[in-house]
DNA sequence: AAGAGAGTTCAGAATTTTCTGAACTTTCTC
DNA sequence: GAGAAAGTTCAGAAAATTCTGAACTCTCTT
């Protein structure tokens, strides 16, 4: 694949903890199960595990090498997690290559993710619906009672989904009621 | 069978309004891009619409006619839908079909589609985080360091996703406040 | 008991999504 | 400026998902 260590150095980290570690797999796995549980590609919630599970930044070639996929893959889902704010690259002076780091904020996760997938569709929802009523015309009295209720309800919810959002990340802003110190130290915004 | 049925009565409803109407039109097509939002097949949105669209219960083939897909599309779309609490079956004495009304209470709609994508994923992260925190032993001190603390980031993200579904039914089980009257009526739990 | 109606199942077709690999752009180094 | 390193783009390949249609089961009717 790609031209491979120049030199005879066999591995970038220390052997039994670095990339391949146990700790990396398992992480990456349980990034690809999340990732499908919001329907986003496999190789994307890879990539977001696998810089989750090192203690420094990576680069695109680190990642293409840790889950042995191809540059184009690994460039455009670290594009994707960058728009939805789920990793932020890092620029060492000096070095050419960037480098990312994985969003540890739940808030600011679930916001751009959201923001992202479920709020453009809201939104043209939201348009739609005004135009609706007037087609209700067409039937009799007694149908048109029910349908007139079901818009109504439709609008309810749209106003409900319009305040589900602010009110979430209100909750996921608080630190947990009755957790242990040590679960909040500098993990969370 | 009801004796009615068979005559030659060109249309089940009024021409105008019923079936290929414009109101069922717009529902299915928004529902089509509500579902898809969700990363539901468009068939299942068009079959959810298409019966909310209706004042009344549809049966499987009314569906399979509307909106021109097949009876296994059909078929599998409805119990996907009844599985999440989207549709309910009714079941009117003297006829063997069986006919589906809307679910219109958005919180058991949403109560039942979380249930269904999101939790088993949740549940089964949840036994995976046990395991994870002796692989870090194989880390210098500097590094286990680092990878402790976002271990214990992923437990605080394990705990709010525990009490966020319940907060979030919460919310939508009550009713709006300050909104006009009319938008209330009996069109929620 | 034969037949019709209602609905399910599932193998393969059609469609959509995701991934690859090679060509390309840009920026830095010598 | 030539060459290399870093990264992007995109056409086509591969994989995954969704849909169809025909065969099948079950139940009710006569």
């Amino acid at each position: 694949m790609n031209g491979a260590a120049e030199s005879q150095v066999p591995l970038p980290e220390s052997a039994a903890a670095g990339a391949g570690s146990a700790w990396e797999r398992e992480v990456v796995d349980f990034y690809i199960h999340l990732a499908q549980a919001f329907s986003l590609p496999k190789s994307v919630g890879a990539i977001f595990g696998v810089l989750f599970a090192s203690p420094r930044p990576l680069s695109l070639d680190d990642i293409v090498e840790r889950l042995s996929i191809s540059k184009g893959s690994a460039s455009s889902g670290l594009k994707l997690l960058q728009r939805v704010g789920a990793v932020q690259p890092t620029y060492e002076p000096g070095d050419r290559r960037t480098r990312y780091v994985p969003e540890m904020s739940i808030r600011r996760l679930l916001t751009g993710l959201l923001q992202e997938t479920v709020t453009p569709h809201l939104r043209r929802g939201a348009e739609q619906l005004e135009s609706l009523a007037p087609l209700l015309d067409e039937y009799p009295p007694e149908e048109r009672k029910v349908l007139a209720a079901r818009l109504r309800a439709l609008n309810t919810w749209q106003g409900k989904a319009k305040r589900l959002l602010p009110f979430v990340l209100g909750f996921l802003g608080r630190p947990l009621r009755r957790a242990k110190a040590a679960s909040e130290s500098g993990t969370d915004a």
